[in-house]
DNA sequence: TAGATTGTTAATCGATTAACAATC
DNA sequence: TAGATTGTTAATCGATTAACAATC
């Protein structure tokens, strides 16, 4: 993984500041273009792409203009130079290299999932504290002891965390992994992060938090019996 | 579950609408004041939760104002009275009752999680298609066969459905599920679900999307070597 | 050329923040 | 009463939508 620091306008493309209401769509993009792919589309315009994506098509013109002109007049946008674009700036091929912390229930289905190989995401390694989990391995990934991680970090030059530690931990780790390199931190401990030096990014799970957002809908909007 | 419906303003408290903005904060406003309760504290004031939480004490002041007057001027805010006012809101001890759709590595480390019951869902089965785990138990949840789906929802008025099934089935088990009554959906196939039917609640969750948005951040920001 | 659809500016809408009067 | 802090209105900011000229 590598990118250029900071590059403000780099001959046309990238303009200067993308809001993050805009980033969040991208993952989108990324998946219905999938899909338009899997259909064997080659040309797709706004309008059908927002009536796909349950969005406007103002709002996709919109956002893709942030990164640069990757349609043409008359004609729309080529799905697979689109598809290509998106997956350029979501980093899918950029080589980032992750570890997983914590190798309970939901580290290990993480693991196990598809999920970061579709992405180009490599877990390089798993770490615990369990020691009749230490040196196991889960979805072909080993299972190393806390008293490693740095070392491991260090040397493998790894980009990013996912903590699924419990969150008492969280923080502690979390420094850990910082001092050793890491930038990156999906977290779904709970304990929320927060860094002011713009060059360490979180992203924040919070699954209780969206089940409670439904029940809240579920009891505001309808009644039974 | 019961609560009436569609009361616009019923004496004082419930104001017309609230965004969907503030609904997503409220869950961080029950975490944080979880936080408050465990270490002891009897009063909070706006700004004093503004510091923990990281955003605006006037931000915290218009959210809780959607809902009523729950602070005192000159005071603040009583801990344990907002919190019993968010728990309401938020369907705590509303009683609410779920099934999970795929007993699948995700939907097994769901059920297996303290995510529901913390926050008052009752998990009364799970689901699913193959054979060898049917009648077997995780988390001390049944798992039934999907033949059994709409005649056990049916007669257990179940409430709302977990959905870690593969996505090419979620859109015909959802469908199944609306003609057994169930109103809300936590949707983690990453087959997004749309109805115009606003008694019908989908919370659509997908990790890949939030794992690819710090990717983007990663690739933007940081640089290596 | 005529038709379609983008890129982009301007208008609208909604959410956040600031300010302050009300009041405990 | 004086001090603190809410509830609430007004100002600001940002994001979404609409409109249309540019252009393929």
């Amino acid at each position: 993984m590598s990118s250029q620091k900071q590059t403000p306008l780099s001959s046309e493309e990238e303009k200067t500041y993308v809001s993050d209401a805009v980033i969040r769509r991208l993952p989108r993009y990324f998946r219905y273009l999938r899909i338009l792919i899997r259909e064997g589309k080659m040309r797709v315009s706004s309008g059908e792409l927002a009536d796909m994506m349950h969005i406007t098509a103002s709002q996709i013109r919109q956002d893709l203009n942030c990164f640069g002109g990757f349609g043409q007049q008359g004609y729309g946008y080529n799905v697979s130079f689109l598809y290509a674009k998106i997956c350029e700036l979501l980093g899918v091929g950029a080589g980032i290299s992750a570890v997983i912390i914590g190798a309970g229930d939901l580290g290990r289905a993480l693991v196990r999932s598809s999920m970061f190989t579709k992405r180009g995401v490599d877990i390089v390694s798993l770490f615990d504290v369990n020691p009749s989990l230490i040196g196991r391995e889960v979805g072909g990934v080993m299972i190393r002891s806390m008293t490693e991680l740095e070392n491991f970090c260090r040397q493998t030059r790894v980009d990013m965390a996912v903590l699924t530690l419990p969150k008492d931990q969280a923080e502690a780790v979390a420094e850990r992994l910082i001092a050793a390199g890491i930038r990156g931190f999906w977290n779904f401990t709970g304990k929320e992060l927060h860094y002011d030096d713009p060059e360490i990014a979180v992203e924040e799970v919070h699954l209780g938090d969206s089940l409670m957002s439904l029940n809240y809908r579920l009891c505001r909007r309808n009644s039974k019996e």
